[in-house]
DNA sequence: GCTTGACCTAGAGTTAACTATAAGCCTTAA
DNA sequence: TTAAGGCTTATAGTTAACTCTAGGTCAAGC
């Protein structure tokens, strides 16, 4: 079965050892395995995990959060519904953030071409007396 | 001319007083004026200013990014080329957290079927032995 | 056998973005 | 005229998530 040093991970999942390292110690990754000398022998499942991790990142929980989540899994069935209902949170902050950064788009593109129409016309001053503007 | 204190704006803001003087501490609001007393006095157009602050910090913009695009501002004409490049800069960067997040929300469905999955099963042994789910 | 390089731990340092405290100044209502 | 409430500054503290350093172990190649 193929493993992986701390390294090859860090390499594979644009992390650095440190982080990797600074996970494990806040209990992320209890299921990482050791070789005799001490060194962490990641297995494929491991690198699974992490990818999961890495995706509760994104959704921008915080790494505490993260760490209740692998408790759950570690106590097995009794806590599929914590880990369901978790996910089903998850999913509507990451449908709330989606709908956020959609309305910051429109400002962004709006701004786009209020600077298009600036460099155009050589100046800003167009817009000082534009009432509109003013409430953008 | 409506005006506004401290800490109506930090209201109608959603912010804190501490942050508005933070913001102001850190350059992002030059423009704001003082009453005879030394108080804060925000105009309308103030407002408008620290809505465009947030629409960027919204994007994921540091302070430090900021203040260089309001000392620009305080500028004129002569950097509404830098202005514009920054507010494209910023929409492609908004694109792709877009992009990510939509990934990421691909991993979490898959996880809300899977652990609903299991919950009307009872159990999560039955992903054990499932190569396909050793993958996700 | 000894050096090199990758790994280990414990713990200190960093950074961003607040968040809070202390001490003090205006204005206003009792 | 004095007490309260909201403002001011300077500065210290907090938190999350790393990031790094020091000092050490271990296995492989010369």
């Amino acid at each position: 079965m193929k493993t992986y040093t701390i390294s090859e991970v860090a390499k594979e999942l644009n992390l650095t050892v440190y982080t990797l390292r600074y996970y494990d110690k806040e209990g992320l990754m209890p299921f990482v395995e050791r070789t005799p000398s001490g060194n962490r022998l990641f297995k494929e499942s491991d690198l699974s995990a992490l990818k999961v991790i890495e995706c509760l990142k994104a959704t921008g929980m915080p790494i505490k959060e993260i760490k209740n989540f692998i408790d759950w899994c570690s106590e097995g069935d009794a806590t599929l519904q914590q880990r369901y209902d978790m996910f089903l949170e998850r999913k509507a902050n990451v449908e709330a953030q989606m709908e956020e950064l959609r309305k910051t788009m429109e400002v962004i593109e709006h701004k786009c071409l209020y600077y298009k129409t600036a460099l155009e016309a050589g100046t800003e001053e167009i817009y000082k007396k534009d009432i509109i503007e003013i409430n953008n």
